[in-house]
DNA sequence: TCACTAAATCGCCATTTGGTTATACTTGCA
DNA sequence: TGCAAGTATAACCAAATGGCGATTTAGTGA
């Protein structure tokens, strides 16, 4: 079965969610607990609107879901194949790797 | 486990090599055979250069390898954990999808 | 050596995008 | 109403990148 362009299109922009390392990192922090914006902003070294923004590019691509209490906002990891797809994705840079420093999502 | 800024970035390029779909259709041309770059090129609307392109990054990125012969040059899919990833991102863009079309790499 | 073919690389352009600062919006509360 | 806190958005910039045409490199055979 082949995908026309605009399902490769589709594919490739969910593939672009998890391509760069700042969103990657936004996940890794939900990957425990539902979070508030606030809460990602302390643990990373980026601005609050760059955590927003990424937020909201994440949130539209179905990765994550929000809650909202008051003025608080709670993001959470939308759908458990975020882990399957960062586990497949660190299993081969461990397969690859010259030197077995094993690194996990 | 938490990876730091280095390995964030290492899985994030190995996301970003299956972000485009060009690539993607490279790698769908690739799935059933080994092909030389002439004939994806015969199979894709886009130039030489371009395709080449790809497949350099593809190869760099550990996703396809090469086989030379001749003046012809072979690339098949070096992981299948690229079909493992496909699939898992196909079944998700599935269910979130309101219209039951259903895509598979 | 020369011509031919296949693939890779170069130089360039247009677009996308991650990041920042500044500003607007929303909700809770005094 | 007014203010403060938490998010989101706007405007902008610099860097990265997909694409193309043109050129170069490498292998084959006459």
């Amino acid at each position: 079965m082949k995908l026309d362009s605009q399902q490769l299109a589709r594919v490739a922009a969910l593939f672009r969610a998890f391509a760069e390392p700042t969103r990657l990192a936004i996940l890794q922090e939900l990957k425990a607990d539902e979070l508030a914006v606030s809460e990602i902003v302390d643990r990373l070294t980026t601005s609050q609107a760059n955590v927003s923004k990424q937020l909201k590019l994440l949130h539209d691509a179905g990765v994550v879901s929000r809650r909202k209490s008051g003025t608080t906002v709670f993001y959470t990891i939308a759908d458990p194949m975020v882990f399957e797809l960062c586990r497949l994705v660190c299993d081969k840079l461990n397969r690859d790797a010259v030197k077995p420093s094993k690194i996990r999502f």
